[in-house]
RNA sequence: GGGCGAUUGGUGUAGUCUGGAUAUCAUAUCGGCCUUCUAAGCCGAUGACAUGGGUUCGAAUCCUGUAUCGCCCA
């Protein structure tokens, strides 16, 4: 077994000190080194080597064998921890002293005891908004889950490359093309994206002189017809205008750099049938050109086609994706890429990725991964569409959240300015919603309930938010500069602070948990519980007030230090804390 | 019909990959704590592994059957 949240260092100085027993009881390193792990009860220790599988060996009881390992290994790990037997399992349990060493070391250090890791080159492919259309509910989880990945990549070190798959490209456009040049002839400030694909497609199916005006605009546009192409940039553009602010608004790192539509690959698209037609992969199939990847049937048990070019010689979605494929293996030359995509798409990846592979686009050493996600579900039980009959749209949603957060500020805090309370308020508002959908796993289904994520009580951001809101009144009160503390010893005395201590470390290790399974929730789980052992530590020990300077250095060590892993880990999931609320 | 995912206290969840002791946390409910650093808090009580087999010294976790829900299948 593997550590869970705790102390992987604890781990390997008690592996080296049992290596030597083991070895004198003639115990191979594979029949005990992956028993070791996480103790399940925390009151009998922090990490636990479960003895009875080693009874059929000794031929003696469980309880016997953890006794005869625990008198030989006892001495050596005296300044590490303390050692006790319960029904065969041999428990070992930080000594305050040990912790004491490794917080202060802990403390000192800049990136709170993260390492770098190798850099790689990732690229992550979220958010993918379609252009002409305002942003929605359904583009929360991609664009949220996506940029906590990124952040939580980017710190450790690696390369990553964020790419919005932006929807701008296709037969549709025609017709919206058409609807674009009416409405710009009237205000093109009055434009309403909420409704304007809608009111596109009524035009195309009930005005016949606009569905034949659609259909010669899609000709034009794909001869790249310069007019055209002006209009097309321009609808482009205006929607962007809408993307981007949502995204200030949202705090996520995409803004135009990041933008990959689907048109920048429209070129491509040819090459990669002459590419698939050159492996003999492409079959025609009812007029289109098709591969069938091994082992996918349909229900007629059939072999199920990916469909590359259809009949009338448009390109499919997969087209699209392979073309990427090859850009980024080729161009970007990236080591891994991420596709943040909801769960009804994973068959869709499956089949792409093998035909990738089966294509010679990408081989074993790259690693592209669906990381898929549930539905936003409603009240209802049902995939969440629309509310009142309307669309929800995402910068409603975002507008509402931090209103109901300046409300209650207001009550909580009238002390607070009007300009500060407004930040703040952006915040706890833009955090609540975030965290509410990074905090569970990605792969539920996700009940969209408007009090439930903005709710204060529980586990929420503004939970996490108040507990570093907490740290930074005490520092203000104290006047003593938090970066003083940096170098301040941290003493471990009392149980509060032993607890607190021992999730403070654990802090790398939720990162790599959450990079190891692309879960951000994780490192969410892990801040929660971070900020529950402060909230103990904050009501039984007092900082300020200790009995003396040496305690009180060590606390506000230790405050100062829970404040940046708080700051830093909702950092890395895009939330903000305030230092005031 | 086939495929993918889910099922843990009243409700929502962690743990499942990598088996270990009395299963995490929150909410709701009940009781306690503000003349001491923010009570948006803390302390205590109550309450759950869908179901049948199997593997194992030991299963929420692995294998397998079933049920329910969701999604996907030109």
């Amino acid at each position: 077994m593997v550590l869970g949240d705790l102390m992987r260092e604890l781990c390997n100085e008690i592996v080296q000190k049992l290596s030597i027993v083991m070895e004198d009881l003639e115990l191979e390193e594979n029949k005990w080194q992956n028993l070791l792990g996480n103790s399940t009860d925390k009151k009998h220790g922090d990490i636990t080597l479960p003895c009875h599988t080693f009874s059929k060996i000794f031929r003696k009881s469980p309880n016997d064998i953890a006794i005869q390992i625990a008198e030989n290994v006892n001495s050596e790990l005296s300044d590490i921890a303390e050692i006790n037997v319960i029904n065969g399992f041999l428990n070992f349990k930080a000594k305050n002293s040990w912790l004491s060493k490794q917080i202060s070391t802990m403390n000192s250090d800049s990136r709170l005891g993260v390492e770098l890791e190798n850099a790689k080159t990732i690229v992550i492919d979220y958010s993918s908004p379609n252009i002409a259309k305002r942003m929605h509910v359904g583009h929360l989880r991609s664009t949220v889950i996506g940029d906590a990945l990124s952040r939580i990549l980017l710190f450790k070190g690696h390369n990553v490359i964020g790419e919005n798959h932006i929807g701008d490209w296709g037969t549709p456009f025609g017709m919206l093309i058409e609807h674009f040049i009416e409405c710009e002839s009237k205000n093109i400030g009055e434009i309403d994206l909420s409704t304007f694909y809608k009111d596109a497609r009524y035009k195309f199916e009930n005005i016949d002189d606009f569905a034949i005006r659609s259909r010669e605009r899609v000709v034009k546009l794909q001869s790249k017809d310069p007019e055209t192409i002006k209009l097309w940039q321009s609808l482009v553009d205006y929607s962007l205008i809408h993307f981007n602010s949502v995204y200030r608004m949202l705090n996520v790192l995409l803004d135009d750099k990041n933008l990959a539509g689907e048109s920048i690959y429209e070129n491509l698209l040819p090459e990669v049938v002459e590419r698939l037609k050159s492996k003999n992969l492409i079959v025609e199939s009812d007029g289109a050109l098709v591969v069938f990847p091994e082992g996918w049937i349909n229900r007629e048990n059939e072999p199920l086609p990916l469909i590359i070019q259809k009949g009338d010689g448009g390109f499919n979605y997969a087209t699209t994706d392979l073309a990427c494929i090859i850009n980024r293996v080729e161009k970007i030359e990236c080591d891994e890429m991420l596709y943040v995509v909801g769960a009804e798409q994973s068959q869709h990846f499956s089949m792409v990725f093998q035909v990738a592979i089966d294509a010679g686009f990408m081989d074993e050493k790259i690693k592209a991964v669906h990381v898929p996600f549930g539905l936003v579900m409603g009240s209802d039980g049902k995939k969440l569409a629309s509310r009142e009959g309307r669309a929800i749209t995402l910068k409603e949603l975002l507008e509402e959240s931090v209103d109901r957060a300046e409300k209650i500020i207001l009550e909580k805090n009238p002390s607070m300015s009007d300009l500060e309370r407004r930040d703040v308020s952006k915040m706890i508002g833009i955090g609540a919603i975030k965290y509410a959908d990074l905090s569970i796993d990605r792969n539920k289904n996700y009940t969209f309930d408007w009090d439930k994520m903005l709710s204060f009580d529980g586990n929420t951001a503004p939970y996490l938010q108040y507990a570093h809101a907490r740290i930074c009144s005490i520092f203000r009160k104290s006047s003593i500069p938090r970066e003083s503390t940096l170098s301040s010893e941290i003493i471990v005395k009392n149980d509060f602070e032993m607890s607190l201590c021992k999730s403070i470390i654990g802090f790398s290790e939720s990162i790599d948990d959450s990079i190891s399974n692309y879960s951000p929730h994780r490192l969410a789980v892990y801040l929660h519980h971070l900020a529950q052992d402060f909230a103990s530590f904050y009501e039984n020990c007092p900082v300020l007030v200790s009995d003396n300077e040496e305690t009180m250095n060590s606390r506000l060590a230790i405050c100062n230090l829970t404040a940046r892993i708080l700051s830093t880990g909702l950092g890395l999931l895009g939330i903000e804390a305030p230092e005031k609320m």
